[in-house]
DNA sequence: ATGAAAGCGCTAACAG
DNA sequence: CTGTTAGCGCTTTCAT
């Protein structure tokens, strides 16, 4: 089935089968019909290459995840397929996904260049990783999860992390914990910086400089690990805050290894509210970022950016949730 | 950057600067690097829509997941994404990733019939879902997980669950188990029919037909609840054959709450190897699939399949492992 | 409001 | 072995 086909059978020209498909205003009522007639009769659907052809768009974005081992365990890639669908697929725009790997820049930039992809969503990127600036350098389309590591005119969705520390702090003191520390996330990831400097920030509002800190990576076995490490050098300790469920899942094995209670000897926060917080035991008190809704979000100001260039870049800022449960 | 500018700054025809580029053999060697010295200073990238129109290949396939409340937990979608991808990143064709939803079969359909998508995978597909059918009536390429519930010439990937259940009522009986259960898939799914048939034929083998028998859902909640129904029904069970590990893994809690030591009391086997396995305390002994392999196999399959439509369908069916580790 | 015609950038016969 | 030519199916001026 071509648009000529269409053409023959509705009796008009292809121009004007075309106006019809594209739903183009002025068109005659009565042709209208009779071209949608045509069209329902003959099963006729354009072919995208061509339209892509003349029109330059792709009709396809990419979604480009961490390499496999960051991604493995990460509850969070469900959640982020499923915002990002839901808008995506009402457009008629194809996700196509990409995991991060040695080639993944290159081919990423060769894809929007050959107007196979019209834009791309960078998740968790590596500190470091040149693509964004190339991205934002060369004028295409992109988004970002979570703020860039250094000052760059991107859009991108991040979660109030000062917000949600303070939240923890708070809920921590406000239980009467004593011995505060905290499993940070990795020193070279914007999540991980800013959920430990926000979390010492508000300790220290409350009068408390004494924190121990411990890095993890946000694992699950990095969790465990730096548990170890936190009970070595903080016995006496009642209270951690865990800078991701992941790695408090791990961490409260480790606890219940050790005979300690949770929440009554030692109370336990964590932060992403993933899937992982209600499988931990005791449940995990944590703070929730609405994942779903932020990846549907970077979506939108992708799909929004891909409309008209021009569109300055935007970054929006979600707010967390305190999620009490069990652990604290 | 167009064939003809590269066309121009060489001195050749557009169709030698084609050819060069998509490595045809009969092309003078003096030409050929003239050729490609013009392609690299003039940055030359060929515009996939056009190649596309003319070849009819889009150059992607799609992986249809099963909706989004089906996957949520599920610890395989990173792996399948990442076998899939390890295969189709080399050819350079794009992974299209579709959740399933009320509409995605026609989308998928239209998408084939658009020429947008060259083949499809799906994931886990529902029982009496049409599509499988539907792809195979219209000769579409498809390569399915997992054996079709209904006799259909179609290609499929799976494991063997026959020998993969029959390790387990092995290992169990071996054990010393004297009054073993089953917590089983659900009934409208292949994989949970096959675990459960192939389990209670094992078992009848070692002369065992008293195997009391939970329906689950392969959810963590659906795995607690059956559990919890099992000790009112076996209350003296001494080993356990649980589905899949995300049920195991919401078992074990309960387990863990009603005072059963495991393995001690109880000895519990799951299945999967999903990285929920390790997530388990203790560390749950289950039956390997390869999962990622098994991806990687269905999108050779799939990319066979497209090339050339004469293959035949086939399936293949991987052997599975029995992994020991602390429950059982 | 509609049609004719000109491409979009590429591949693939077909000559030469 | 290389060049010429004819489309692939669609959108979009430009006339009418």
């Amino acid at each position: 089935m071509t648009l000529d086909e269409v053409a023959r059978v509705a009796g008009v020209s292809r121009a004007t089968v075309s106006r019809v498909v594209n739903g183009v205003a002025t068109v005659d009522e009565g042709i209208r019909r009779t071209v949608e007639r045509a069209v329902t009769t003959t099963g006729y659907l354009p072919n995208r290459a061509a339209r892509s052809l003349v029109t330059r768009r792709a009709g396809s974005i990419a979604l480009v995840l961490p390499e496999q081992s960051r991604m493995m365990g990460d509850p969070f890639f469900v959640q982020i397929v499923s915002g990002v669908t839901s808008v995506v697929r009402s457009s008629g725009v194809h996700l196509v996904l990409m995991m991060a790997g040695s080639d993944t820049n290159e081919h990423v930039l060769a894809d929007l260049r050959q107007g196979r992809l019209d834009g791309v969503i960078l998740i968790y990127t590596h500190f470091d990783d040149p693509l964004p600036a190339a991205l934002v350098e060369a004028r295409l389309p992109v988004v970002m999860s979570g703020r860039p590591d250094r000052p760059l005119s991107i859009s991108y969705v991040d979660v109030n992390q000062i917000a949600g520390t303070a939240m923890v702090a708070e809920h921590l003191v406000t239980r009467g914990c004593q011995r505060i520390a905290t499993i940070s996330g990795p020193a070279d990831s914007t999540a991980g910086q800013d959920r430990l400097t926000g979390f010492l920030d508000a300790m220290f509002a409350h009068g408390r400089r004494d924190v121990v800190v411990v890095e993890g990576d946000f694992t699950r076995e990095g969790g465990a690990a730096a548990m170890e490490r936190l009970l070595l050098q903080a016995p006496d300790l009642d209270g951690v805050f865990i800078a991701s469920d992941l790695m408090a899942h791990g961490a409260l094995s480790v606890l219940r290894r050790h005979g300690r209670r949770v929440p009554e000897d030692i109370a336990v926060v964590g932060f992403d509210d993933s899937s992982v917080a209600v499988a931990c035991d005791p449940p995990l008190t944590t703070i929730r970022q609405p994942v779903e809704d932020m990846a549907a979000e970077m979506a939108r100001l992708l799909l929004r950016q891909i409309e008209r260039s021009d569109v300055p870049t935007s970054s929006v800022v979600f707010e967390p949730t305190l999620i009490v449960r069990g652990s604290a």
